[in-house]
DNA sequence: TTGTACGCGTTATCAA
DNA sequence: TTGATAACGCGTACAA
């Protein structure tokens, strides 16, 4: 089993068996009709020599290449790890291979990995992209996108679950109560989530302040800055609800610095739950979204594209869920009156 | 700018200049010899067609890709996520692409993924091997090992790192110290790290009793458990020194399940300093390697590599760093004295 | 400076 | 059931 120096091709296994090139090629691609003998002969040909498919060359005849290409922001999101980790398992169980891209939401980056991907891959995935990406490959390959964009999407219904999240707070008693957002120009997920937040507020009668609407660009230090602005206001919110649960860390160490104890001083609700979210000071309370089986979802989806199964449904939404910590209280009666 | 039904090919758009097919994969791979009018009539038609290169043809015919294969176990450790995130940027410097396959330490998909880089990718950057898997390519492409296997490594001072820890403990006056330890059979670091700890207990004259001497898994899980095993002996350590992060937190939510307070109770220290170590509940002490830079150097190895440039080490190890936080203090009186 | 011929390893087509 | 031949799109080597 040493290693060759010069790769092993179709052809040498195809001598050393005795038989065609397309012979073999049907074997390893279990086409059906075949001898049982030379089927065998040929099987102990590509272990003696220990042959392995070119890829590029597989690609390039036209066949599929096994390769599903993944294409994201950024792999040190959690956010977009949990998804991948589930995507991952559901390419694996198909016999695909997964091949991560990331974009640094750049859009010459964007079109570049995106044209690698066109020919290389049988499918793309799009995870949290940034804008609707899908054009990019018109009809050259099935693409299904993670995220509130696109012909086939998976996502989570945000306007609930940002319902979910401002009425628990109603609920506990805040009237003053801010929201994170995330990007509007990018994500529509955000602009989903400040729709169900405003809506809720709305609908309980309660006002909010256009000072209330900070942008915390779903990250940490965004959140953080965006929370010292709320909770320096002469009239701070007694409660921040979080487009995402990385803007809603930002904010937890925002309030940490300023003073405040956290639920007793700011009551604080994030969006994801992610994992990080259960070993923060306090747990936080989050909306949470299934993304490892999201991202299963969207994956199976591709799978079902890429086989040529129109698949049953091409939108599919998750609920969202409240996931209830420690990082939500009433709010101190000094405070909270109106 | 409408995309075209058949992708556009060399042929296609020397036809649209009026020149061979040669001339244009020359003005695409800027060779030097041309004239100035026949490279902008090639850009025109280069522009006009929407031309992009088909990288499975490009590898076939032998050239390169400009694609870098990370292998890697998981996507959703945050110490991988951060050293590509490192790699991403040196790879788009150089104007290569990146792409992430993940082997979740299955045997079966690390030998598959790796034929598959080998024909596909210019070199190979293996992110926390679980063994030595560099012997899959032979010499097929280059390849750099993040961690401490391999011909050509980029780690961190293991062994110092240790060390330090297990100082900084003896400092405060803990004589009762554990070590929560990686799993030895597959990871060289691991071992690297329990052999710091031991010969820095022994140069301090403190013998450490074999039950002091738990497998914490590199994970949350693992190190939750093996910690409920220390902390439930009939001596408890006061300080435990995890081998990563992850075990270290896994630790910390054992002793808050079991009502101990950290750091009054037990002093805890990590090793990895990933994001996450900040925003627990105390923020944790531990030993910091410089992923992201890492991972920029382990990229920036290969690529010379790829180019041809013999780097000037195959060896790069970084220095190893406490970071003081809150989960370390000295033990309480009733218990540290042994 | 530009063009021609060929090969890379695989699959599709069609004939045997 | 098997095999010969022609693509797939690009780069290298050489010739013009």
């Amino acid at each position: 089993m040493a290693e060759p120096l010069t790769p092993v091709t179709l052809a040498d296994v195809a001598q050393v068996a005795g038989v065609s090139k397309m012979t073999v090629s049907n074997v390893i691609n279990n086409k059906p009709s075949m001898s049982n003998e030379t089927r065998q002969r040929v099987q102990r040909a590509l272990e003696a020599t220990g042959y392995v498919v070119n890829p590029a060359a597989r690609a390039l005849a036209g066949r599929r290449s096994n390769l599903i290409g993944v294409l994201t922001p950024r792999v040190n999101w959690p956010f977009v790890t949990e998804v991948l980790h589930g995507a991952s398992v559901a390419a694996e169980a198909a016999g695909l291979n997964l091949g991560i891209f990331t974009t640094a939401n750049n859009p010459t980056l964007e079109r570049e990995r995106a044209t690698l991907l066109r020919t290389l891959a049988d499918g793309v995935l799009l995870v949290a992209p940034s804008a609707d990406e899908e054009h990019i490959f018109g009809q050259a390959v099935p693409v299904v996108t993670l995220g509130a964009h696109g012909q086939r999407s998976i996502q989570v219904d945000n306007h609930t679950g940002a319902a979910i999240a401002t009425r628990h707070l109603l609920g506990l008693g805040h009237r003053r109560i801010a929201h994170l957002r995330g990007k509007h120009s990018h994500i529509l997920d955000a602009a989903q989530r400040e729709a169900g937040f405003l809506a809720t507020m709305q609908a309980a009668g309660q006002a909010v302040p256009p000072e209330y609407l900070q942008d915390g660009e779903f990250s940490e230090e965004g959140g953080e800055r965006a929370a010292r602005v709320l909770l320096t206001l002469p009239e701070p919110p007694t409660a921040i609800f979080a487009a995402n649960d990385r803007s809603a860390i930002g904010a937890l160490r925002a309030a940490h610095a300023l003073g405040l104890r956290v639920p007793q001083d700011l009551s604080l609700v994030g969006f994801d739950d992610i994992h990080a979210t259960s070993v923060t000071d306090p747990p936080l309370t989050t909306v949470r979204q299934p993304l490892e089986k999201m991202g299963e979802t969207a994956a199976r989806l591709l799978i079902d594209l890429i086989r040529g199964t129109e698949p049953a449904q091409s939108h599919v939404i998750f609920p969202a869920t409240l996931v209830t910590r420690a990082s939500t209280a009433p709010p101190r009666a000094d405070r909270g009156s109106s």
